[in-house]
DNA sequence: GTCAATTCACATGAAAGAGACCACGGTCTAGTG
DNA sequence: CTAGACCGTGGTCTCTTTCATGTGAATTGACGA
């Protein structure tokens, strides 16, 4: 019985799979399309920037920033990929700094890079020192020119300073046989204002900015990838022009704008309709931003959800104007119900913060003069998502 | 009525501790020939 | 003799606590008009 069942939804899917997609990896956000709409003014640039390094010179580093999904990841890695064609002498490190496991420390960069250039370091138990050798020899035996792409640069700098930067900055002091250039990506344009001003002025030698992309060039980018991504016919008039739309309001965001078209058709696909409709992206867009956030929910450590159900417990009790305070209280109430260990209020404070960091809620440090200085909490999502954060803490018996 | 001082309830920062994880090198032990 | 188990040491990482300092406006109280 189950087996047919089975036997079912798997040929269906295959059956079905094809109405719609040709090609969905095209609509990933690793792909790297061909050609690069409407980023022909940062190519240009950032290519020139690097041409030296074709005559095995040394080449400036080079700053790029601009909001998510403005193409500077897919600039950089184009443009970088297309260098390495030309001189096979020139390595390409690109590194992700937003990932977690690799940019919580300087030992995990610095042991992820040496990976990447084929040595093995062990995920722990060395010294910091030992690992900055085991990259620094590395780089050495290289030769010719190497380019490191630091992704989202700034949340490096936030988790462990940019004292890292300027070592890295300083590394051609150290090394004659292999000519190192950074590149460094940021969402933040205030970003570098915050650097040390010796990192600040080696590291933004050059910088180019990337602008928001408008409603018609998003439009102008979806369009590219629908041809490559679905069959013919099955996107109806609108669709596209929609998921620009909102797109745009949202800073422009390309990558945004890929994610409500993909989602839209999979959910078509999943209807089993033949075409994608705008009510498809209707529920896409919904479906985003709640998948989002019971997402991380999900992957909160037993006490920030313990705290988060203080506050939604909060929430309910139609109380005014929630303050860390009352969380506190309520949530040593609920430690003491579940077991839990009860943390300090120094740290639940902190834990308040990240929720707010997260999106999950709201909060506002207002002084209410003489009566102290506080958090004013509040939830802003809707209906639906609280509902399913709240059958997450049932699950973990926190409600 | 005006204005500076006070006060509250935390926020925010810095430092340090606890306990987990891991690598490495030395020592012990059991199995093998 | 050797491979593998085991142990101690020294390192990192994450979460947490402890201690210290900062904050901003309502309230208070002294002062002068």
């Amino acid at each position: 019985m189950v087996q047919q069942t089975l036997k079912d939804i798997f040929s269906n899917y295959v059956s079905s799979a094809n109405i719609i997609f040709k090609n969905k990896d095209v609509l990933s956000h690793n792909y790297v399309p061909e050609v690069t709409y409407h980023r022909e003014e940062q190519i240009r640039q950032l290519a020139n920037i690097l041409a030296p390094s074709l005559k095995g010179h040394g080449v400036s580093n080079c700053f790029l920033y601009g909001k998510t999904g403005t193409g500077k990841t897919l600039v950089a890695r184009n443009v970088t990929s297309e260098l390495k064609k030309t001189n096979n002498n020139i390595n390409i490190l690109y590194i992700n700094c937003k990932m977690k496991k690799i940019s919580d420390t300087e030992y995990r960069l610095l042991a992820e890079m040496s990976r990447l250039l084929g040595k093995e370091v062990p995920p722990t138990g060395l010294p910091t020192d030992a690992v900055y050798n085991v990259f620094l020899s590395a780089v050495e035996n290289l030769g010719g020119n190497l380019i490191l792409i630091l992704d989202e640069i700034d949340a490096l700098v936030n988790k462990i300073g940019d004292e890292i930067l300027y070592n890295l900055t300083r590394i051609n002091q150290n090394i004659n046989t292999t000519k190192v250039s950074i590149i460094g990506i940021s969402n933040s344009v205030s970003f570098l204002e915050t650097l040390d001003p010796r990192v600040r002025s080696t590291l933004s030698e050059e910088e180019i900015i990337f602008p928001p992309y408008n409603y018609n060039q998003l439009k102008d980018i979806l369009k590219q990838r629908a041809d490559m991504a679905f069959n013919d016919g099955v996107i109806q008039p609108g669709v596209i022009e929609k998921c620009a739309a909102l797109a745009a309001q949202e800073h422009g965001d390309a990558r945004k704008a890929l994610d409500l078209l993909r989602i839209a058709a999979e959910l078509a696909e999943r209807e089993k309709s033949p075409k994608v409709e705008i009510r498809h992206v209707d529920m896409a867009e919904s479906k985003l931003d709640s998948d989002r956030i019971i997402e991380i929910v999900r992957m909160q450590p037993k006490q920030s959800l313990a705290v988060l159900a203080a506050i939604i417990r909060l929430v309910e009790s139609k109380q005014e104007d929630i303050q860390t305070g009352d969380v506190f209280s309520i949530y040593e109430e609920i430690c003491s119900r579940t077991g839990l260990k009860i943390l300090t209020q120094r740290r639940v404070s902190d834990l308040i913060a990240e929720l707010d960091m997260l999106g999950i809620i709201n909060t506002r440090v207002i002084s209410k003069g003489r009566y102290g200085r506080t958090r004013e909490i509040r939830i802003t999502l809707g209906e639906p998502i609280t509902e399913n954060i709240k059958k997450i803490l049932r699950e973990n018996y926190l409600l």
